[in-house]
DNA sequence: ATTACATTTCTCAGTAGTGAGATAAGCGAG
DNA sequence: CTCGCTTATCTCACTACTGAGAAATGTAAT
């Protein structure tokens, strides 16, 4: 089964455990309150539902989702920092560098050196790489396309939009 | 920084490394996976980070958003069956288990047997439990409704009604 | 009752990362 | 130039889980 870890915060009705307000604020906020966690809550379930049927798929192939990411986006933009690799998929800096020499191992990928900043280095596929996202990647895109059915398509992209207003604002917030 | 794993599919016009299309297919299919691969970038993204605000938040309370989920649903719903517990914060079987242990050796959550059925058992909150969800659930309901403010109470209502579809879809569709 | 199967929890070896700090290099002001 | 700050990657001890399977109990059909 899919596996993530969210919240549970649905309070159906009055069947809760506990029910007593302690601090009565401003009915606004309770609803606002409200709407957020319940969002949180379902944001979760559906991010792990997708990503399930995302992970069965990469798993096939012995790749875990940070590998295939990293794969894919080489494979769809070309040769890149490693630096720049981490932010797009999200990952530690740790986590790219350990990634980066497990994809390495693989033969799958390689480092260049960049001549302009000699800290930095470039993270690109190997051929063998190349050809295993080629490969891999059609039927990746269909397993997506599929676990996302539960909406048609121009929904999918009303939810989008407001997703990535959601995704900026909350990364663009600094962490208490 | 806030860190999870997505893949990168943003082919912004013809940067990409690999423009060449191999197979030729249905135009429909193409938008719709189009439509699709774009959602499950932003909803990765969107997702990781809220979350990483939902842990920095827990990880005050040297507890994880696992952790932390397990005692809030049984703060707000009472004691369950370890398995019900397992199923609404969508950890594995070993999990569950595992987190409760934990939560148990920290004296905020105990197992009760079951008289119905000898191999269940029900994790309930201790009074400590009890009250330290007590103590740092406002603050937290405030972190994540903090988190959202990029989008507007009624806008966050109409993407959880849609994600809950697509939660659902792809969650009751068996993994390949 | 017996057999077969399903369900619930637990075990435990294994893993995919994290995150704090180290190292090295670039950058700007004085 | 050089001091102080920033940035890019790497190191490594640590952790929060996973997942496959075991053990125990329940359930149903013959």
């Amino acid at each position: 089964m899919s596996n993530t870890t969210h919240p549970d915060t649905s309070r159906s009705s009055d069947e809760s455990a506990h029910a007593e307000v302690t601090v009565p604020r401003s009915p606004e906020l309770e609803v606002e309150q409200e709407a957020a966690l319940r969002l949180w809550v379902i944001l979760s379930r559906a991010h792990a539902a997708i990503a399930s049927h995302a992970h069965a798929d990469v798993a096939r192939s012995g790749l875990t989702l940070a590998e295939f990411a990293i794969l894919e986006v080489l494979y769809h933009r070309g040769p890149m920092l490693l630096g720049e690799v981490q932010r797009r998929i999200l990952v530690s800096s740790g986590g790219i560098t350990f990634l980066v020499d497990r994809l390495t191992a693989k033969g799958l990928v390689e480092r260049r050196n960049c001549d302009k900043d000699r800290r930095a280095r470039y993270a690109a596929l190997t051929p063998p790489g190349e050809a295993l996202v080629a490969e891999l990647f059609p039927a990746h895109a269909d397993a997506i396309t599929q676990a996302m059915r539960g909406l048609a398509a121009d929904d999918q992209q009303v939810v989008a939009e407001m997703l990535r207003s959601l995704g900026l604002h909350a990364a663009a917030k600094p962490l208490p």
